[in-house]
DNA sequence: GTGAAAGCGCTAACAC
DNA sequence: GTGTTAGCGCTTTCAC
């Protein structure tokens, strides 16, 4: 990188025209230059392998096309498409992506003020804690820097957010077992009371509470395992309930599994307990990543638009930047479909 | 960000000093500065809320603290250890991390012009294809700019370079096999005939016959069913393989399933044709991703060090960044090792 | 110890 | 249509 660089000046001067006249065909601003000229002056460009200085060009215009994304958890694989659909529409649009990750509150604030200090046009937050303090968020909003927020509602309308219907969506999934026939319906949900706290397993316990109630059946919290929305959790929650399961005269018949990773824990328990799927315990779980078509049985899943949250949310902070603040913000929540597979079989008492 | 921005000019203003001392406690330089001026100018920056503007330092300095990362699939999981890897040390060294994604060698060179535009201080790449051209790649050599490659051999001594082991890999999982007894051994293989062809695929093909050829065996080709290295790939592969299984006396005991994600779509239609693992079929994969010992049986695998390549690569990537090009480039090849877990069962002949 | 001033590569008035 | 020029916010000689 210690080569000398080759400048607008070069370029003007190998051309024969002033540095107005290159900077205008380098920003398409033809009206004011010639044919001959342009051609010309693209020749030089070429000839001298001149490559324009993003810096530069940001340094006088005040901004620059780059976005700062910063996730809590780049290796939840949950995240990575919407990281993927995030990354679709920047580069379509023709802008940056630079990525922090930040695990905790301070590593958070340290991660804005750097991505600040590289003079981002606005700023991603793609996190999934629970209870996440907010105030240096309000602060950014006092700065004027556009940014949203995704999956991680902060119950404040004054923000940009990009949400799952969480609670919808396991209404959507317990309801289908109700549908089916059960009444006796477990939850292995996700961190409950583990750390970190998750806004979703909240939620998602809620759909299950609401859709039972809806039902005029009474919840029973002791059918309530955390597994922590980790492999491990659901493998490890599952064998509990089973041994939970065997003490009682009539134990659920169908369990709502919080996420589709745990549910491949809760598959292998129950395999390796000789339990059939869905003959003997029904499961329904939420997400739908790739793998859920091929655990066995399939999974029944309801499926997350996570690609297409990463790709709205990348567009309301685009128009932020472009257009504006906008007179309200936006809480935009993706709903949620439900995919039938094999895990939880027909009619129960059919 | 249409605030006027503080600049060094109004600390040194507020602090009734000059822009070089400003300057100077900003960067550290403190043996020019007097303790007094020091705080004063401290407060100065704290009382206005002023946060250095690193475009602006970039622009004199002739050089960025940030990195790109040209990946060929930000959505394959495989990567996204890597990714974490990458985003930790660089994080931890001071550098960001601008992430483009190029499916293929145009959006890849577009991808690097683009950085380059940004002045990147170094360049990354993670892709997953195979003979992919390399052209473009000399050119930045030829440049100068420091880059390291992970995952992608391109047959050139002179380039930095982090690899896996996958012939080692595929060497270890199918002995394996071989040591507890198996003899007939088929495999599900990557890429080697889908597009894009992989690298790892024809290594990962080439362990598998040195293994068979070490022991006198003749690796027989038609037990080989190309999976494309995905869950749908892998199952549709198994399904042909037990067609085939069916038709022959002595079928292969085993498979060697060339990663875990086809492993996964293997057993699902092993376990719907009834077939047992591993009493009927042994399995051995490459990977070792978290869902690996939670598949039903838990998979046994050769784990791959995907997080530690990209720690590697960053750190290849830094040196070369700080302390110039280095007097010969460096291949790392990552080691494997197997994770022995269910699906191989104990001793054939036991 | 501290300050004045040049200039990094580019854009955008404004003048011609 | 094209050229001149003044900065953008910062670092860095070089004087004092």
């Amino acid at each position: 990188m210690k080569k000398e660089s080759v400048t607008i000046r070069h370029v003007a001067q190998r051309a024969g025209v002033s540095v107005t006249t290159v900077s205008n065909v380098l920003n398409g601003n033809l009206r004011h230059v010639g044919e001959a000229t342009r051609t010309a002056v693209r020749q030089a460009m070429d000839d001298l392998n001149y490559r324009p200085n993003a810096i530069a060009r940001s340094m006088v215009r005040q901004t620059t096309a780059t976005i700062g994304l910063v996730m809590s958890e780049i290796q939840n694989p949950v995240l990575v498409p919407v990281l993927d659909g995030v990354a679709e529409v920047l580069a379509a649009e023709g802008f940056r992506l630079v990525l922090a990750e930040a695990d905790n509150v301070e590593a958070e604030a340290t991660a804005i003020e750097t991505l600040r200090e590289q003079q981002v046009a606005g700023l991603l937050f793609m996190l999934l804690s629970y209870r996440y303090p907010a105030e240096h968020l309000q602060k950014l909003h006092g700065d004027g820097l556009p940014f949203v927020l995704l999956n991680r509602a902060v119950n404040d309308r004054s923000l940009n957010q990009v949400l799952f219907d969480d609670t919808g969506a396991a209404l959507m999934a317990t309801r289908h077992l109700l549908g089916l026939g059960h009444s006796r319906i477990g939850l292995i949900s996700g961190s409950l009371q583990t750390i970190p706290l998750r806004q979703s397993a909240h939620n998602r316990w809620l759909g299950w509470r609401q859709a039972l109630e809806g039902q005029n059946l009474e919840p029973d919290e002791s059918w309530i395992f955390d597994g922590g929305y980790t492999f491990e959790g659901g493998y490890r929650a599952a064998q509990e309930f089973l041994a939970r399961r065997k003490t009682v005269a009539n134990p659920p018949t169908a369990l709502f599994v919080a996420n589709d990773a745990m549910a491949v824990g809760v598959l292998k328990a129950v395999q390796e307990a000789g339990v059939k799927v869905p003959s003997d315990l029904a499961l329904v779980a939420i997400g739908d990543p790739p793998f859920a078509a091929y655990t066995y049985p399939a999974l029944t899943t309801v499926a997350l638009p996570v690609q297409d949250a990463g790709r709205r949310a990348a567009h309301l902070l685009l128009d932020w930047i472009r257009n504006g603040q906008p007179d309200r913000a936006q809480q935009i929540t993706l709903n949620c479909s439900l995919v039938v597979r094999e895990t939880c079989g027909g009619n129960l008492h059919r």
